[in-house]
DNA sequence: CTGAAAGCGCTTACAG
DNA sequence: CTGAAAGCGCTTACAG
């Protein structure tokens, strides 16, 4: 390897000064300050090209404070809802003109610490959050405000104090729910994780406002439900359940649970009208659960799910689900951000975004 | 926000020198070069963390020419082996004491060249790519030779010309194929990609290697498989055909074309004895045929996948696969990479681990 | 319109 | 065992 091309190759090569060179080759070229003679300039462009000069961007960051890097957490983009929303947050942030350093905390296991100071020293700009975990809390966000670093999240919760951009969860489980309702299922069992952020609380509640004034809303632990829901759903008229599993941040071991689940409702013959998964990865479970117990869907037991997964479009599944429209978020997010470092305006406030229902043939009667 | 600490910050508050304060906290101390008093040490460490001293990565970069950076390059992230692999290479890297820094090409279309040089630019140390696609070519890596940043591969492709480290499909295949043939299955159909890289050209060579002296094999291109597979199937005796389906660059995508091709299959009442998918997202598109088409696997149709996905262990799909055992791969890839960057040996050379099959009932007679 | 100079925070010989 | 000094490649006032 031949040394390195700096500005000052180029401008011996020139017979220029490294200062002039530097008003060209510069960060600060880009953001179009100073003026030169469009002659010299396109000489020193030509040369640059011809010696293949590449701008040192730690030398840049180091004299100029700015990485010109906006960074984008996310959880492990195994879910196919997490991976749009990071390809359009990526794809967002390139179009702003910045670089995306893009980190992915599932792979840190709970050692949050190391990676997000790796982003402080980084220098990035500002930080995307994306579809944030429960192990995410207000202390590892302090780490990016006591550097000065503002933050947004998508699709996240709000408990973490910083603007959330996100779908409108509630809105469409109300609307999940009413239309269950109209396809005349009576006995619903709404299935979520058992913690209360925002994603889980809002598909509560859209679930009880969707119910209110049709029959009675029972909440019930994951350990009691075998106990509790033959009675249940014995009851006359309209009875909706939320069931409470617990909260595995795996994707696929929250699946299992929920496969376990359905599949002990199915064999004790104490199925729902209307399976409301929470998403359509636990829809995914209750469908083989079915499947092995030899229960046809929707004709034996409705199902819907949330997050509009490919597999739901096959014939064989056809699931009733939401599409959350991440991309959306995704970007309004990122303009947000990227307004707030140009000063454009000050504040970056929260915002949510209807969803689109998917009426498929799992959520018929 | 108050000013920067520094190393000068630090030396200040003790009345000692820049350079001493620099032997502690630089990077060379990390690498144990010079001696101090340990009393001296242990003041300046104290005082250090007392101010919040953070190194500041881009000076230390631009002087030592070292970003302690191994970057690490995938193709997306929702395939599951490819998530292991990421995850064991990320994971190896950091036990190793470098940074990794992970660029998803799937978030930059066809657009390789800006992810890249950018990687140049941080002056990567070395690259680890995990899982390559066949737009990956030869010049992108060229990109990394002129820089003389070392390349190493896993599950890739040797012809782009870099050190591969992967598992030995082609002896997986050969041996999934001799379990089909035990079972008493004659007529086996293996659906691939059209494209022969080594992933594909392992697959077919197995499933060939397999069948040699037992029966006749064809390869068929995806648009002649209608018209030749009904008179295929009917030969006597045992009759292996490889299927070679459009590359379609996105996992969903292929699926849906397997999905296709075997909906047809079924409904034509073509089905082989055992299909033979290329991986577990291709066995689920044959699944969803199966269920749409009220075939039942094992019983009407046998099945395999590749990849160890998780559906494949519940009791409605229990689905023979191969677990391609990534991390082993990862870690001895990053090792490889690790002890030519400290030039401990000088050169990685290319290695293949078995898979393990793992039989289900989906294959059973 | 171009150049000389200072300095970002650090590392790395080289002296004492 | 500690300190003075040079310099990595760049940006940014400040002169001319």
């Amino acid at each position: 390897m031949s040394k390195r091309v700096t500005q000052k190759t180029v401008a011996d090569a020139l017979g220029l000064s490294p200062s002039t060179v530097g008003l060209v080759l510069g960060s600060c070229a880009t953001r179009g300050s100073k003026k030169l003679s469009p002659d010299t300039e396109e000489r020193i462009r030509a040369k640059a090209v011809e010696l293949g000069y590449q701008p040192d961007r730690a030398a840049q960051l180091v004299r100029s404070g700015r990485s010109n890097q906006i960074a984008l957490i996310h959880f492990g983009g195994v879910s196919e809802v997490g991976s749009a929303a990071n390809r359009a947050i990526a794809a967002e942030i390139v179009r702003q003109g910045y670089q995306c350093l893009t980190v992915d905390m599932s792979w840190h296991g709970q050692d949050f610490e190391r990676p997000l100071n790796e982003l402080v020293q980084a220098r990035v700009e500002g930080v995307v959050i994306s579809l944030i975990t429960e192990a995410f809390r207000k202390e590892h966000v302090a780490i990016f405000a006591k550097a000065g670093i503002p933050v947004i999240s998508v699709n996240g919760d709000p408990r973490i104090g910083v603007p959330l951009i996100c779908d409108d969860v509630e809105d469409a489980f109300y609307r999940l729910t009413r239309h269950a309702l109209e396809q005349g299922h009576r006995k619903l069992l709404l299935v979520v994780h058992d913690v209360l952020n925002r994603p889980t609380t809002g598909r509560m509640q859209g679930f009880r406002r969707a119910l209110e004034g049709e029959g009675v809303v029972e909440c019930v632990p994951g350990t009691e439900i075998a106990a509790r829901w033959p009675a249940l759903r014995k009851r006359r008229g309209v009875v909706g359940c939320i069931a409470q599993l617990p909260m595995l941040p795996e994707h696929h071991a929250f699946q299992h649970a929920v496969y376990a689940f359905a599949q002990r409702l199915f064999c004790e013959k104490a199925a729902p009208d209307i399976f409301l998964a929470t998403n359509d990865v636990a829809a995914f479970g209750v469908h083989a659960a079915a499947l092995e117990c030899g229960l046809r869907i929707p004709e034996d037991v409705a199902l819907s799910g949330y997050g509009n997964y490919d597999f739901g479009r096959y014939p064989a599944y056809s699931l009733t689900t939401v599409d959350p429209c991440v991309s959306r978020s995704a970007v309004e997010a990122v303009r947000q951000l990227v307004s707030r470092l140009r000063k454009e305006n000050g504040a970056m406030r929260s915002r949510q975004f209807p969803a689109e229902l998917l009426l498929r043939r799992s959520s018929q009667s």
